[in-house]
DNA sequence: AATGAATGAGAGTTCATTCAT
DNA sequence: TATGAATGAACTCTCATTCAT
């Protein structure tokens, strides 16, 4: 059984982590001060250094597990029984809600400057979480084109195919619309998106293969 | 007839932005100080508050003129003699050039929420300016598509393939390289993207047009 | 008879009494933080102020004891059966020994500034202990030196001894070797040093008393 | 010429330096915050920082010149045509004037742990000085001794000396009395200590040497 | 008796900005 | 016009201390 005192630890941390992650999101890691999350989280600023180091691992410890959830997300999508195409909708979709979700968090995933340049390690995490998301991706575009595809090409038409889908979260997510309005009234649009993308992809892989740098 | 001082003034005014730009441009416009520009400006910090009211004031009268200048840019490229496609291809890549080199000034023109709140003028003005960006987009897009488009239709494929061009921009923004090196090493790429998407929007374009919500 | 319970809180009282003066001698008073007492003492930091108002408390309740043992240690070494020469080098050791061992402790006792200027008592009580020493280490010289001796020289020749002890031990404070490292290494140097005193000092004191003021 | 601005400048900085120096030397390096030194120098703390780059560099800047001054004085004075013996009274004497008028200082000259452990090069030079300044000291002492001493008797009684001058200004240091009042009233006791001290060690000299380790 | 949770005060430091020349 | 001097506000973070259990 878990003591009333443990209870309320549990959800001032929660707390927290909610109010550093929707200001970080917001505003950015470096326009929030630690009173700013301390008075959103409805706690003395002292208190954040009770259960998180610094500033810092307060972003380490936000980051992470959303990612860790939609690497997972996207494992589950490709194990299941879909068209290929369905698949990698259902991926750019889940990725796109994820984003709209952790809007916080987007950016952290996504940009490279994330992280002070000196300190390696949680950039590395956070880099190695984006790199397998990339995979997954990547993953998803191969059933679609075929094996046959050298991966030179492959990775070109997963990067072409990323930089929409990022567009799209970028596009979306300085947006003061919720997550469900923006899906509900924007499913279709994401849909054309992607469809728009695979036809357009198709129709270049099947061509002769000019090489390409990245 | 201007005075010698004058001309002085003016060349320190433009050192001052010239400087702020830069730096605004690489390192953000948070982690550069007053003391920064001065230094780099080859005056002292205090000059500055001569010219502009404070660091805001900077930076916005840095992020009007360029676009102003991509504006201007759209139009005389709209206004040439090329073929539609290459138009279209064209402005991408000035509108891709153009927010790598003013890196810190992109996140003011796309990003909605980037001013304050308090003051509407400013951010009016920007809007204004993004919106016509978008206008000229849309025009070079409909050279492509034809005019028998609707007009909801021109906005959709509009809208995707600008999803495509800001997740290009989104992507490198945050990169350490020069635009030079990203340019040199990623035009192909990016000409692969373009045509990418015009094959799959004039795929879409031709068939029949089945209604979507903005 | 005590209760068992009586026992664990003396013991845990002891037990912080115990890191304290381990810590605040080590690393100084200002140094050493509550918990690092706590840790120390394998109990909360809470804990700490049950038994003790505050960290200044403890370090009183820390410093008066060893003072009065070194007091009784002192009465102990004049009552033995020793040459005065052995008796005031003893006294001498254990003075050094005594203030290497409590380091933090030791200037609370010799430094008149030591306390808030806003707290007579305590410092009152601290003076006494001071001026006991004193007046042991005078009985030990004047042993020495013979009854014959006006006191206002006793005065002289004892403060001048003084200085040569307290100048060993402001010394060796603020060393990082532990006290038996210190001894070891030292004890001749010591010795030396109490002799070449008594022997300037008999030789003066042997001679004719011109006055001189403190 | 020198601008007024200038003048103010230098004013403001020995303002602070003086403060600075009063605070350490009478509360300790870290019990001075910089605001107390601020206050004290009467200006914002934050001026602090024009003139040096943090607390640290105000200690090492407050604690050279002096020091250099002291062993060009010592310098001075063992060039000088004196007896040996009068050489190094004046020299003892030197020390302590000095050590009371800069009672500042004398702790970060004189107590090896004034610096963090971390740094080396701050803690070098003024190592360094102390050394330079034990070294003068030796020749003092060995000036009255003779030549025949070997190295190893001779740093033993230099030691013992420093013992007994040093202990004359910790026990001076805190008290209330100006330098001058001090001087005027003590200088008898500290002649007489010199004395004792040469005597003691000059009879020990003349003996057999026997083994002392450090 | 004992403790985990929480906090206010205050540390060093930085920065945009104003003042006086 | 231009600048060095100076400052208040605010930042991250620490610590002795109190509160509720």
């Amino acid at each position: 059984m878990v003591s009333k005192q443990e209870l309320r630890s549990e959800e001032t941390k929660r707390s927290i982590l909610a109010a550093a992650g929707e200001l970080f999101g917001s505003r950015g890691y470096d326009a929030v001060t630690m009173r700013d999350i301390a008075k959103q989280a409805g706690c003395s600023h002292t208190t954040i250094y009770i259960y998180f180091k610094d500033k810092e691992a307060l972003l380490h410890q936000l980051s992470m597990p959303p990612v860790q959830y939609l690497i997972e997300k996207m494992d589950g999508l490709l194990g299941q029984e879909l068209s290929p195409d369905d698949k990698l909708k259902a991926m750019s979709l889940a990725t796109i809600e994820f984003c709209l979700t952790n809007r916080s968090m987007y950016g952290l995933v996504f940009n490279t400057k994330a992280g002070r340049v000196d300190e390696q390690s949680p950039k590395l995490e956070i880099n190695q979480a984006r790199n397998k998301l990339f995979g997954k991706l990547e993953s998803a575009v191969k059933g679609c084109l075929g094996n046959e595809l050298p991966d030179e090409r492959l990775l070109l038409y997963t990067r072409i195919y990323f930089f929409a889908l990022y567009g799209v979260i970028a596009t979306y997510t300085s947006s003061e619309e919720s997550v469900e309005q923006l899906m509900g009234r924007l499913i279709p649009t994401f849909q054309e998106t992607f469809e728009v993308l695979l036809i357009g992809i198709r129709s270049k892989a099947e061509g002769p293969w000019a090489r390409t740098e990245d």
